[in-house]
DNA sequence: ACAGTCCGTGGACGCCATCGACCTGAGGCT
DNA sequence: AGCCTCAGGTCGATGGCGTCCACGGACTGT
């Protein structure tokens, strides 16, 4: 993971289809040294994921809602999380430091689909109470930042 | 947007590096059809990016914070947003309904970059007070979930 | 000095992206 | 009905790209 690495995950989060020609000639290698450098952050999970954005009301997932969760004193953390992995609904889950163990961002189409899913979280064993907040509007989201190596 | 396109959709979410030819195969149209499609969906914003997915901790941005963000009574919104918009650290940006008008989600790589960055806020014209949850462990992010037609 | 390893380059080859020409079916107009 | 037009597809050609391979230079440890 050197600087040349940096620059190309840089380089992907930006976008993620740049062909191995291009990235060879941002970084100044050859377009195969860039291909294994890439196959590497692959294989070693630095590189996850590729992904396309897509605009959430025009696919159907207009409703954004983060629903932070309270566990019980008694509740398996495991299986809850195992619980939240099946509803596909939920696309990020974060555990926190706090009250609130999990931090859930759900998206769906409709309110009554929200509610649904809320209901569908106060039952499961665990959850001691839930607390939902709407957004209104996402002004950005995934936004990828300038990276530095952790040594400057 | 018919069935096809929120199936291209689909697609390039579970992985944006598919080629048009592959993309082809799948929906069973010839390439250059996929590329006038997806190139339509583009343009037209349905799709607004393509990002490749890095381990956070890999890249030097190992702490992730949720801040939520309760707005002045005399503060400008489209001000704060354009401040929060300036500071990189800030992945995310959702309008709330309720009492803390913004929730962020920030990623930095020290606790000291956090510390910084909630100092930042708070001197923010408008901001009023913030709350800063951290998150132990991201479980998943941005995770991509089956689309349906919205009549459907 | 030597061999081994790592990491790069250059060349070759087949697949892919992309352009232009043509085809087909649906809808509206005369 | 017959025709025009347009949207949206297929097909074929071509140039660039991805990817494999053999080779070479710099560092390291012995």
């Amino acid at each position: 993971m050197d600087a040349i690495d940096l620059r190309l995950v840089e380089l992907l989060r930006g976008n993620a289809r740049l062909s191995y020609a291009e990235l060879a000639r941002q970084v100044g290698l050859s377009a195969p040294a860039v291909h294994e450098r890439v196959g590497k952050l692959e294989s070693s999970g630095v590189i996850r994921a590729y992904r396309a954005e897509a605009e959430p009301e025009a696919i159907g997932l207009g409703v954004t809602a983060l629903i932070g969760i309270v566990e019980d004193s008694g509740g398996d953390t495991d299986d809850m999380l195992e619980a939240f992995r099946r509803m596909p609904e939920i696309e990020s889950c974060y555990f926190m430091a706090g009250v609130e163990s999990f931090l859930l961002k759900a998206r769906v189409g409709t309110i009554a689909q929200l509610e649904e899913l809320i209901m569908r979280l106060n039952r499961t064993p665990g959850v001691a109470s839930t607390r939902t907040g709407i957004a209104l509007s996402t002004k950005w989201e995934n936004r990828p930042q300038p990276l530095e190596l952790p040594s400057a």
